[in-house]
RNA sequence: GGGCAAUUAGCUCAGUUGGUUAGAGCGCUGCAUUCACAUUGCAGAGGUCACUGGUUCGAACCCAGUAUUGCCCACCA
């Protein structure tokens, strides 16, 4: 059949990509074929409630990846994921709760999380579909969930190992607190916002009645909690009334008078007073001076049974006003000033987070014994070059954080996700964690009278074990095989959440890095820079581009022109000029496909020997030389650039130049320079497929009817190298 | 307060580690249509590479500093 008629003139995407994708999929190329070295990428799983979004677009890198490793004859192994993603989900389906008048209390805890389960299972089919129409070539035959019952078990055997290594233990102190949302979360998922407030300068009366000491105070309504008023000990102005008590306004308390480095001098009066129950700062000068502590503020935001009976049941901002109100009434509010200072807040709701002392599971991460130190293990396996970091600067980035890293908060008072496997005993109080089954006794007073601990982890505790528990969870020989990872390809924004606590917990858990290299794409901006976000109007929803240009050209749209860690723009115009490649590429094949319609020279799969023509010479010289510089740049992670070149050469070098300077030798009988022709457009395309897998797979298919010897697919076809 | 990045054409950005006249896409100007592709081709205009010094035979690139913007980290009550 004349290739003229059956090719459309444009790149028709609508109509050939979901085919081929079959095709694809059904080929079983997309398992790990062979036994070529292992290249394995764990795709970061998506939040399995949510729908795709443009930045899960940009596994495109790890496609382009991927197809590469796999025509290169490598044990390619992409592996598709969703995420239960804790307290995301929760507050997403909380949300829709309260849309029709429920809440999470509506439900038993069991009934909750199956409604949360339903839900999400609910979502998962459509982010699948969504990760396939981008054409991705991930093993679907591998599909994990992070809640699938063996990733679960393996997230609960390492916390036993870890707690039972002396690496977990329960933290008496304060934690960031959204009372909100009701649950306590690390250091990172609290952001600190610039506020302008007032600070108030209070009178605490000497018991002895010789004279007052004047505090500055942000937060007046954690008054009932001091426990004491702290100098520094070097500030003259009070030397002399150290050690003495004070009398706490409002109240018959009296509390004492300390000298503490920590107190600057020069800022407010020179004398603050201490709330070891509410502000971190306060936590460590009481416990250098051992004094006591006083929770004034519940988990709900709202003053407690220690604060006098007038205020109990306040939540803190009007709690504020009405001791501000009384203090000013008894003369004990000398006077405010305003004050800019960075309160933390909820990252996700912007509650001001209140610190409040709750014990909670932490994760050491530092140890005398270097065995068992995370952060100097992690630190390690980055500055000897174990895991490479591209781009390089986040080296720096990552060893920085690495430095000071602290303890880490496993505990989430959340309903979703996985539960803590700790018991605690009724009698001594002590706790007994187990790997997941209900322990029979207390393991230190033998009590049979438990209560587990009602919390859960955070998500990133379970996550970060993903590099081993997902392959642990297809069968031991995966971990043997696919264990360290090719690469981890993810955005530098969760570096800190999740690639460093993957590396650290790999490498002690599982005594290997678990990957060999780290590769931090940047943030999807708009037109403006700005981040985009469904607040701003500004979204780009990927499958609305890919209906409306194809897949290739959102492809192209989101590699090309982009250097890793550095954020990018995306608009609409970018993404057309690409559709036109797309198109070119489509055009420059049908045109070589008609052109050779009789065809019956040798096979395309091998360059030819010296032709005829010397443009067809030049032709083959200067494709292997594009081939070298292709994989010279994809060799050094430039995937931009590559692209870049790619797309430059294929239309202003094989089109502009050759194809033209060809047209001459496809009307007679010059079958060295057709080979010539139909070799090099079968190496451009196979170069070209790991960016735009649809078209180049396409004109495969037609180029396969010229010459049967090329592979059954380019997706399979040998990788070209020089 | 500390750290990291960015600053190159009207716009969005590359620039392969110091080497001729600094590149691309979009936009703009002019020309071309029975030609694989107008989702095209050819030609062209457009840049003091943020600024100031320094190193060098030679700097967009290296060094020192300045400015602006963005991001990350940080417990000043």
């Amino acid at each position: 059949m004349p290739f003229e008629s059956l090719l459309p003139k444009n790149w028709d995407h609508e109509s050939e990509e979901a085919p081929l994708y079959a095709k694809w999929e059904h080929s079983g190329g997309f398992q790990p074929q062979g036994d070529g070295e292992p290249f394995a990428i764990l795709l970061p799983p998506p939040n399995a409630s949510e729908a795709i979004h443009i930045g899960n677009a940009m596994y495109t890198i790890q496609d382009i990846l991927i197809r590469r490793a796999r025509m290169q004859g490598k044990r390619a192994f992409w592996i598709p994921g969703t995420d239960h993603a804790g307290f995301e989900t929760q507050v997403v389906f909380e949300k829709k709760l309260e849309k029709e008048g429920k809440s999470r209390f509506d439900f038993d805890r069991q009934g909750f999380y199956d409604a949360v389960m339903a839900y999400t299972k609910d979502n998962q089919s459509t982010i699948i579909a969504q990760l396939k129409s981008m054409g991705f070539s991930l093993d679907w035959s591998h599909l994990y969930f992070t809640l699938d019952p063996k990733i679960v078990d393996a997230v609960k055997a390492s916390f036993k190992r870890l707690h039972d290594d002396g690496l977990i233990y329960r933290g008496e102190r304060l934690v960031n607190y959204c009372t909100k949302h009701q649950t306590a979360f690390s250091d990172l998922e609290v952001e600190h916002t610039e506020t302008e407030g007032l600070l108030w300068k209070l009178r605490y009366p000497l018991t002895d009645g010789s004279g007052e000491i004047i505090v500055a105070t942000t937060r007046p309504e954690t008054l009932f909690g001091d426990t004491a008023v702290a100098v520094h000990p070097d500030d003259t102005r009070y030397s002399s009334i150290v050690d003495k008590m004070v009398k706490l306004p409002l109240t018959e308390r009296t509390i004492p008078i300390i000298a503490d480095q920590m107190v600057d001098p020069k800022f407010g009066t020179g004398a603050v007073k201490i709330t070891p129950a509410h502000d971190l700062h306060d936590f460590e000068v009481a416990s250098r001076h051992d004094l006591p502590s006083i929770q004034v503020i519940d988990l709900r935001g709202k003053l407690n049974d220690n604060a006098p009976e007038a205020y109990r049941g306040l939540k803190v901002k009007p709690a504020r006003e009405q001791i501000l109100a009384d203090l000013t009434a008894q003369g004990f509010l000398v006077g405010s000033s305003t004050h800019t200072s960075s309160v933390a807040t909820c990252y996700k709701c912007g509650t001001v987070i209140e610190p409040l002392p709750i014990p909670q599971w932490y994760l050491k991460v530092r140890d005398a014994d270097p065995a068992k130190n995370l952060a100097e293990l992690g630190k390690e396996a980055v500055a000897s070059g174990k895991i490479t970091v591209v781009p390089e600067r986040f080296q720096t980035v990552f060893l920085n954080w690495m430095d000071g890293l602290r303890d880490w908060n496993l505990s989430r008072q959340v309903w979703w996700g996985i539960p803590i496997p700790a018991w605690q005993c009724a009698q001594c109080h002590d706790w007994t964690v187990t790997a997941g089954d209900t322990p029979p006794r207390c393991n230190q007073c033998g009590s049979h009278e438990l209560t587990p601990d009602p919390d859960v982890f955070d998500t990133w505790f379970s996550s970060s074990q993903l590099p081993y528990a997902v392959l642990e969870e297809f069968g031991p020989e995966f971990l043997e095989t696919f264990y360290p990872h090719a690469v981890m390809e993810t955005g530098h924004d969760i570096l800190t959440w999740w690639v460093a606590r993957m590396i650290y917990l790999g490498i002690y858990l599982r005594g290997e890095v678990p990957f060999k290299a780290v590769y931090l794409h940047g943030m999807i901006t708009d037109r403006q820079g700005k981040k985009m976000s469904k607040s701003k109007f500004n979204v780009i929803d990927p499958l609305t581009i890919t209906a409306k240009y194809g897949t290739d050209a959102l492809r192209m749209a989101l590699v090309v022109g982009n250097s890793p860690g550095q954020s990018m723009a995306m608009y609409e115009e970018k993404i057309r000029g690409f559709r036109n490649f797309s198109n070119k590429i489509w055009n420059a094949g049908r045109f070589v496909l008609t052109s050779l319609e009789a065809y019956a020279g040798p096979s395309f799969s091998e360059p030819s020997e010296a032709g005829q023509s010397a443009v067809a010479d030049q032709l083959l010289t200067s494709v292997t030389e594009a081939t070298t510089e292709a994989n010279r740049l994809l060799d050094q992670w430039k995937i931009g650039q590559a692209g870049e070149f790619l797309y430059d050469y294929f239309w202003h070098t094989f089109c502009d130049r050759f194809l033209e300077e060809l047209k001459p030798a496809l009307q007679g009988s010059d079958t060295a320079a057709q080979q010539a022709l139909g070799y090099s457009l079968a190496q451009l395309l196979k170069l070209l497929h790991p960016y735009v897998p649809y078209v180049t797979e396409a004109l495969w298919q037609h180029l396969r009817q010229l010459d049967p010897q090329l592979s059954e697919l380019i997706m399979v076809a040998d990788w070209p190298t020089t």
